[in-house]
DNA sequence: GATGAATGAGCATTCATTCAT
DNA sequence: GATGAATGAATGCTCATTCAT
């Protein structure tokens, strides 16, 4: 009997070497599989033939569906995470840390594509037993994914205001303007694989850096 | 049998008062039922059930569930253009269009909740027989869905280049931000139904404007 | 869309006829099974099977799994109140409408096997999707399932301490005694099909009777 | 490898002490586990999990899990043979022996009730892999394990008849009668915990009496 | 002694779809 | 126009069992 526990965090939690590489195994071939078909296609049976492996193998790993859903949106917000947070806290000005932010997240997501796509679909298709989405159930958890809230664009716009180099503004809105205008690049990247996301992401810098400085007189 | 001819153009094609009735509770009630349970769970029969009609009247109305789909999609659409084509073709320059698309967008998504919801749904879920997303298939079909068309933004940036109003920016790439970021408005109302959408809108207006207009030496 | 209402009451409850036809063959098949194999095997699948239906059509008929048993369970009791509550009203006394109760009992028993031993089975082995066995369930629902009610042999002890017929006694516990006893006829007879059950019916009267009625000093 | 022999005789059969403890921990966790959940419900992984050992290693004790079964209903039948055995044998007359017969029974049924929810679970639902009962499959075993047998009530009756202390009567049907209004007690108990079943066996007693014993004229 | 890993068969249930009426 | 009936494929999940370590 494994499967249980189920949190992303603490690395690897007791599992054992051969647990945590058919996990990792399972998680890459469902990710793979949402992008080429759809989180709506990407059964459990489909996903263990991918990897090639009876069906009940991964349901041996992960307790359910919504487990394996979680680690595998647990396991990309720390790979992201774990690039963006660095750069952001290399930044001093909130001007740095915004095009830090925006430029790091283009980056992941230009060079994580199949993670990319299979999050934005997982996150507006998939719903836990209760109904709700994932963003949802995990704001009702109490514990809020600490890599959620922190790649949260709005504590930035809101340094800006405190420190003075941004205009007046909503910090809330432009969290949400930039953080979707983001996600475009996902959109459009599985749409046409040539679309230029790092340019897209100079010309977020450029958007975002016009919409929020402070106006010279 | 009916159910054939499948195209969301031209009133009622050729339909009887009864069966355009029919189609638009159907459709109605597919709205609805996405906006709750998400499109995952909206199966034919839910929509049946809600619709208080056989399953089978559903698929007598729609050849199968993907034209019920195209119905949804397209009748929203259809409504969507209508508001927002007359609002930018009231407005001369390209700012003045840039404005009225946005804030005629959003009054659209705040008085079109449940429709808004639906789409971006469906855009991201939704599956063809292909495997197709609904606006990749749209764009593989010749016929290119003219209200999807004349409702990207790409050509408000265009012209306001070719007019010199814009400085020098890459449209596309303004248009995918800007139609996202839009977006980002029917992501926050469907977590927040108190979400201020017609402020995100003055928010957005101020944001592209900001950030497309000639700077000034 | 069918497999709705559930109740077992009201002759056929606006059910077509093809619907409640099949209905009873699917119960009645279920029924066969249950006697063959056992309630812990009796499938929806293999219940199918011997209906020469797709599986399907057994949860298009009965919503679930225990509709179908709740189904199988209110079928057999109507049938058996229907023999026996006339067999006891025409009785006076509470000795003969004991009796009756005994006799017409078993002769029911005796006369539909199959229903009894599938009966037996299926209230010690089925539980409710709460965890509850069907009689617990039947007595938390209000609805106390008329029948099972009337079918409960404590008013007749009751009554024959009241008429002074029978010897003070505790009523509920010469129920039990009763219907258990009465219990052990299915129980042999799915041992032994030559198992004399009217016989055993008599010794039962027998016994109930001298060990009820009112001393003769 | 363990879990061979399978006998539920010999004082633990050549077992070590941690084997004969770890399967005793193991049956006894089923029991409990039968109690609360039904033993349809009752799998091997549930078993194990409520143990707080791995699922195989109570494959590892047991076989199969009909080994496991019949560990559990033989542990059962000679815990309660032996204090009804000595019980009986302490009576000379058939209703002495009876009176102690019922009245140890029915003290053992209250101080193991879940052994005794379990023992009318497992016959009813369990079959063997041959789809036979266990009793069945017992008796068809040549061994018939000697505890059921003399467990069985029938001999009293006989040799009531024998001595002339009871009346002219058919032996093995009034041995039905009693095993299963026994039975009753254990049915009640399981849905009113507050029963009492030391005051029910005292009315079987008077019950089983007033109808086996000789009528004085 | 004990267990982690794997598996295939089976489970109840949901699905979009077909078709005769 | 509408529907009841039926269906096969697929869904997520549980099961007892096997086996190498």
């Amino acid at each position: 009997m494994r499967s249980s526990e189920g949190g992303s965090s603490g690395a690897g939690g007791g599992r054992t070497f051969t647990e945590r590489a058919r996990r990792a195994q399972i998680v890459g071939c469902a990710i793979e599989l949402v992008n080429e078909v759809g989180f709506g296609q990407a059964s459990v049976a489909r996903i263990a033939q991918r990897a090639g492996v009876a069906k009940s193998v991964v349901l041996y790993h992960f307790a359910n569906k919504e487990e394996l859903v979680r680690a595998i949106v647990g396991d990309i917000f720390v790979t992201g995470a774990t690039v963006m947070l660095p750069a952001m806290a290399a930044e001093e000005t909130a001007a740095g840390k915004l095009a830090a932010y925006i430029r790091s997240n283009l980056a992941f997501i230009n060079s994580h594509r199949p993670e990319s796509f299979a999050i934005l679909d997982i996150m507006t298709s998939f719903r836990t037993q209760e109904g709700l989405r994932l963003d949802e159930a995990a704001s009702r958890e109490a514990r809020p994914t600490a890599e959620m809230a922190n790649l949260d664009p709005v504590g930035i716009f809101e340094l800006g205001q405190r420190t003075g180099e941004f205009r007046p503004l909503p910090a809330p809105m432009l969290a949400i303007a930039l953080r979707t205008a983001i996600d475009g690049a996902v959109w459009q990247l599985s749409r046409d694989p040539d679309f230029d996301a790092l340019a897209y992401g100079e010309e977020l810098v450029t958007i975002f850096d016009l919409a929020s400085r402070r106006q010279e007189p």
